[in-house]
DNA sequence: TTGAAAGCGCTAACAA
DNA sequence: TTGTTAGCGCTTTCAA
């Protein structure tokens, strides 16, 4: 910058104000102003994002912090969270936390204390409010995705879990299933898992089914694909066996066709599937695998959206907001 | 920091050169670097990335340019980066390109120019070697995954394609195919989908089959579910039918299986079918897809240790490096 | 063993 | 319509 300025014979300063687009306020003649142009475009000079983050206290980044990158379902999210922020000028970071509390805590602290970030997406892991409330009481720009903290004076971009849930589970109950086992992710304090939960018990309430709630079947984190197993085995056995299951997402759905597979069962003629979360090979599946289609790219924008405002002000910090979003059911042949 | 100096009555130099581990380097008192440490912690202090970036002119930002970080593969690397990276403190930036070769330019000045990132990992969709060549020169650190350009004074890391495409069409020969069709995306410059090409031709070669190498098909990149049908309708048709392809990535692969579906066909009694570049649902299809799977983690790690070096100037840069890993072959039931 | 002072490149208040 | 000056928070050189 010092050498556009040396260069035309002006200041620093003048140099500074007509490229961020200020010389028209600052009644910067016309011709000074091109010329400025002109010769930063020669010098393919960029501004320093570093000088300028320090002397104004901002920074042109979003920070995201997700379980893991490697999820579609959250690689969705962020390519679309990234086509927002791009288009004002904002830069993508992408942090994985792993559903670990403890690592997620520590990058919302460093994130925000060492400046690195304008404002944080998280899909957080944990139930505790007391490091978001902070963060919220001294108005520093953070949205929930995916999964919410409800007590929290917060802004959140979902889906509509429950109801979701239940009109997935009701659409198994009209093609004549009777007994609706789910698969889900647990012991779960998660909202996004609990609402699904909830929805399949409210669906089976509502149907005259209430007696059938002890066929859900929760599988830990770690091991999904053996506790999986050997949950689809014990639900198909016997005498009360189920004739259809719901899973909360889907890795869950994988796990249990390759169980189902395993144990000789067909779908759906032995057990209907349907799955929360859809993803781009369930179509190719025998039988293509009816699922709940979550907006990934809805949400990103959403957020995207409702960050930028927090930290351009447009939208006061205080008032508590939801974005709920409706998950499509995509009926195809496992039903 | 200069909080914590003042309560403590010492310097900021002082603190400074404590917490950032400088301290026995200094000659600093065993019992003031406790006690700068112990304030440092109480007051969950965290120092200005931005300050420290701008004296020192390093950040500790890893910038990622992909064609589109929604694609497994590439969220699958970004992810193993990220884990090489956090634990040298560094974050990862990502961008998606879209292919676009003049966004990739624009990203790559920008990213250099603003001191946003110390380094930049890039998965290019271009073969103009000048933007990069500049940026080699001027020993910018920088690092090249899945896609290379040989001309170049360059790091690199990505998969033998030639060596892998051409045992994926050994394995076809092997059963018995006789007219191996191949479905490439193009009319293609990346050195990935070339080699991928190349090997399939060697591998028909050697086999005394050079003489289908007019079984080529190369899809738009726009519109590859549609002009996969209409290739694929071709391929399978008439006196010359192919008996298998061989597809140059996972999309076309899906692509491939819908129109041979809808064309009537079955694999593997019609047409045998493999992929380069597994994806986790493969396995789950009917019949379960043979594929060569191409290690993205280990992309990734190495890829970010690569580039760490050339930060950190372990690494000479200007010695030209490949690091190329093997693609895996497995066989499952499409051949 | 510690401190003073300068300066990274930019921007914002104030002055001219 | 333009320039001067100060300072963001840190690190590094040099001095004590």
């Amino acid at each position: 910058m010092a050498e556009i300025a040396r260069k035309l014979g002006v200041s620093p300063t003048l140099v500074s104000l007509v490229l961020s687009g200020k010389g028209n306020q600052f009644g910067i003649k016309k011709e000074t102003q091109e010329a400025v142009r002109k010769l930063a475009a020669e010098l393919n000079y960029v501004p320093n994002s570093v000088a300028s983050s320090l002397r104004t206290g901002r920074t042109k980044i979003v920070g995201l912090i997700v379980p893991d990158i490697s999820n579609p379902f959250f690689s969705r999210i962020a390519r679309s969270i990234e086509d927002a922020a791009s288009s004002a000028g904002y830069y993508l970071m992408v942090c994985s936390a792993d559903e670990d509390t403890a690592r997620e805590n520590q990058l919302l602290h460093i994130i925000r204390q060492s400046q690195r970030a304008a404002g944080i997406i998280v899909c957080t892991a944990q139930t505790d409010m007391q490091p978001f409330a902070e963060m919220i009481e001294q108005n520093y720009p953070l949205v929930f995705i995916d999964r919410d903290l409800p007590g929290l004076n917060r802004q959140f971009v979902g889906v509509n879990n429950r109801s979701g849930a239940q009109k997935a589970v009701e659409h198994l109950i009209a093609a004549g299933r009777k007994r609706i086992g789910m698969l889900s992710i647990g012991p779960s304090h998660l909202s996004s898992v609990r609402d699904r939960v909830q929805g399949w018990k409210e669906a089976l309430a509502q149907a005259g089914m209430a007696d059938t709630v002890n066929l859900l079947r929760e599988v830990p984190f770690g091991d999904v694909e053996k506790a999986t197993a050997a949950a689809v085995k014990e639900l198909t056995q016997g005498p009360g066996a189920v004739d259809a299951i719901f899973t909360a997402n889907n890795r869950l759905a994988i796990a249990a066709i390759n169980a189902l597979r395993e144990t000789g069962k067909s779908i759906p003629d032995d057990v209907a599937l349907v799955s929360f979360d859809d993803i781009d090979v369930f179509p190719l599946l025998q039988p293509p695998l009816t699922a709940m289609a979550q907006p990934a790219e809805a949400i990103g924008r959403e957020a995207a959206e409702l960050l930028l405002a927090l930290i351009n002000k447009t939208k006061a910090p205080s008032d508590a907001h939801s974005i709920v979003l409706d998950a499509e059911l995509r009926i195809r042949r496992s039903v």
